[in-house]
DNA sequence: ACAAAAGTGTTTGGAATACACCCATGC
DNA sequence: GCATGGGTGTATTCCAAACACTTTTGT
């Protein structure tokens, strides 16, 4: 412990924010953990976070915790809950509110982080026991996730460019937890025109070559301006 | 200043809540504003908000101040935003965030609350320029009403019952800030299944009687269980 | 009588759904 | 040749949208 330099009137609660990163593996949807290394809970696995600093926004310290952690700068990212139970983690004789956010990144572009700490990437269906109150921040985030996909496309953020159809498919499939008719969702999704179907096709093992699409942002723009939602 | 008792190895922002509070007069969606008495801001308008106890959930400042200035204990109040611009309010030499909610009254209910401070509603379109970054808040409060709106019939907070439909619909139309068809508005409110017609009716000044309604809130809990979006 | 607002039902077009067959590839 | 998954179109159903007239009451 340091020396006590800052003093107030009344007691201040610790702020942090912690940022749940999303990814796809092309058949579920992924969170990035890290393992602690320090107590309390040290060994098991958390989000990335930390304290806020005092001269940052909370959307930076989520941004720094997401390029810590993956090298990404600019993933989609979105505060979703402020999580201040008094008891939900007490250090340093203050209790600790931490604003959460979700990103939603490209596995594929991800790095290991320069952060020593050790990540790794959990199907939702096999996430740990998490720290402190995180097992209920994942909740939240998935519920936030699956409500803000209604109102824009944020899908197409997990997926890398040129995608197909069937991966698109499986990505709104993993993020809401349902199965489409392939014909339906292909129509359905072409008529929104917020996509690009490219000249080429890729070669899948074992199957038929599949068309490649891009994400189209400028249409996107445009239907989101005359406001729109994306009926599943 | 009282003496600086709490001491920390690291700054500590302060951390406050503020509540928006709607309410409807029949026409148009209000908000309730207090006229701040203290510096900074001394003379203007803001939202009701205070200091968050150490020992309280932001959930509960956010309904404590809520009953300081309606009398209201069980209002549905909804957290929707945490802001955190280091420039946006610095008092006592830390810096303030606040965990912001918004609250759904019905305007009839509200007593002048025990608060002191001068309390008053204010049409949406007549909102004057307010405190510190308040006029963001409600920008953002707003805006996640309206979304919101779209899964649960949040609505029904705002009026008392029984209501016509009349009244229900004019509701929508100031959230929305759209216009509907009477009789489609009618036909879909009605087929949710969530209204219970009453035997009465009631006698409008000029008008004809108009039939009289109340929420059903069993019916509406087994339609979000399935899971349904309200369409508009 | 007339102005103001309430109640009511039908038609039409578009979107969502359900559904089945052929194709290309790798083994 | 067969198993796997990819691509494609149509028929039906349902929901949303557009639309006008009659009733009641107060002035």
């Amino acid at each position: 412990m340091g020396e006590l330099k800052y003093h107030y009137e009344y007691p201040h609660p610790c702020v942090t924010t912690d940022c749940v990163i999303f990814g796809f593996d092309g058949t579920r949807l992924n969170v990035l953990l890290i393992e602690r290394g320090v107590e309390p809970f040290k060994g098991q696995w958390a989000f990335p976070g930390g304290f806020l600093k005092m001269a940052e926004t909370a959307l930076e310290g989520a941004k720094r915790e997401l390029f810590e952690e993956t090298g990404l700068k600019d993933a989609y990212i979105q505060q979703f809950h402020t999580f201040t139970d008094p008891q939900r983690d007490i250090r340093d004789g203050a209790r600790v509110i931490t604003i959460a956010y979700y990103a939603l990144v490209k596995k594929s572009e991800v790095m290991g982080g320069d952060d020593a700490a050790k990540a790794q990437w959990f199907p939702l269906d096999k996430v740990p026991s998490l720290a402190f109150d995180h097992d209920k921040i994942l909740r939240e985030a998935t519920h936030a996730l699956r409500r803000q996909i209604h109102f824009e496309p944020i899908g197409f953020e997990l997926l890398p460019e040129p995608f197909t159809m069937t991966e698109l498919q499986r990505l709104y499939e993993a993020i809401l937890n349902v199965k489409f008719d392939r014909r339906n969702f292909c129509n359905k999704m072409l008529k929104l025109g917020i996509l690009n179907q490219l000249e080429e096709t890729r070669l899948m093992p074992n199957k038929k070559e599949a068309f490649l699409y891009t994400f189209n942002p400028e249409n996107y723009s445009e239907l989101k301006e005359k406001g729109f939602r994306l009926e599943f």
